[in-house]
DNA sequence: ATAATTACATACGCAGCGTATGTCAATTGA
DNA sequence: TCAATTGACATACGCTGCGTATGTAATTAT
């Protein structure tokens, strides 16, 4: 049988380097990732990696681009599963923390891709997961559901708040527990929020 | 004259190398400084680093205490200059975020310290700036100027939110604008916690 | 059919790290 | 006071891992 086109190998090339990537970032890190080691693991060598990705760093980027997309997607789909917009608002977040918690999203995209690449607001492509955040209180804020002045800023500060919530919860020796309190806490400062804040929760 | 008693020459050699280490860390970043070179820089060698650190990160965490021992005793000194308890918890975490956008700060504590060390959360000395904020929050919950269930929970998303909001600030085109919007933003979050919150800015 | 480009693999050199070892001064003990 | 020992470094060595330069076979263009 005649081959693949072209254009479909070199498509499984990028996508078995960014996978053998992802798994080894996630596991080791990315400091501690062998070029050598994993692009042998995909059965390639270093020589497809720069070719493709232009370095371990540019293979970084995709990787992240990648691991961005699904957590987006996923964001979207829990917002939208909630007609109260306000609730879907806090699920959302919650869902980012909760999102966090996978060792993989610690490591690539919260310890080492900020390191590596800068901090991640100058990313080439800013990350959707933030910038979901931010429509959905856009969209509170015309709807007359929040007190909010400035939308933009203030989802930057909660994606913030957010993003430290999870990085306590899996340190901490009881998860759970710390996952209950966190969320608790969060919840409470989002409702301060809201428009005719009822102060006690 | 005698020489100085040999604690003392031990305390200078680490210290060198802290300072050494410190200045390199924060203008290349961790992974792009030479043990090699700036060992040479102060005068030493790697030899007299394995020595007393153990290794490259043992370094690390020796420049991080220096810097948060600072951070801490900045902060400290920031709420006590106001009389009011709230007015004193805001312009605490105004301070931290002004902190955070030292480059020095932001690479070493914000993204590589996480990035080697693991998250913050579990380094050997959990970060005082952290803890200070939430001795802060505490006394104001005591006080009852705080309407907060977990004073804990909150002051670790409060540092987030202020932690993120100077990454945001620090990669602005222009940080004199965002840093006011950042504020106030803050601000407004920080409201919603007050008891009887007056939530209209 | 031949030229040019693409998609990789191979080969090479070098920087940087960790360890093993050496050395000299300072302290300790009799 | 004078070994003996410990501590504080420097030196030397080998190895890993990265980036680049080069090679090569397959595809595409002319």
């Amino acid at each position: 049988m005649a081959h693949k086109p072209r254009s479909e190998m070199i498509a499984e090339t990028r996508a078995k380097l960014v996978a053998a990537a992802r798994e080894a970032f996630g596991r080791v890190g990315y400091a501690n990732a062998s070029m050598d080691d994993f692009t042998a693991g995909a059965g390639l060598t270093r020589g497809a990696l720069y070719h493709h990705f232009g370095g371990k760093q540019g293979l970084l980027e995709a990787v992240i681009t990648q691991i961005d997309a699904e957590m987006t997607a996923r964001l979207n789909g829990v917002s939208a599963r909630f007609s109260d917009p306000w609730q879907g608002f806090v699920e959302e977040c919650v869902g980012y923390i909760e999102m966090a918690l996978e060792p993989e999203i610690q490591r690539i995209m919260l310890l080492d891709g900020p390191a590596v690449l800068g901090n991640p607001f100058n990313w080439p492509n800013q990350p959707g997961c933030i910038r979901s955040l931010t429509n959905s209180l856009k969209r509170l804020v015309a709807d007359g559901q929040a007190d909010v002045a400035d939308p933009e800023a203030t989802a930057r500060l909660v994606s913030g708040a957010s993003l430290h919530a999870s990085l306590w919860i899996a340190n901490s020796d009881d998860p759970e527990a710390t996952s209950k309190r966190a969320v608790a806490a969060f919840k409470r400062l989002l409702e301060g929020l809201r428009t005719g804040a009822p102060s006690s929760g």
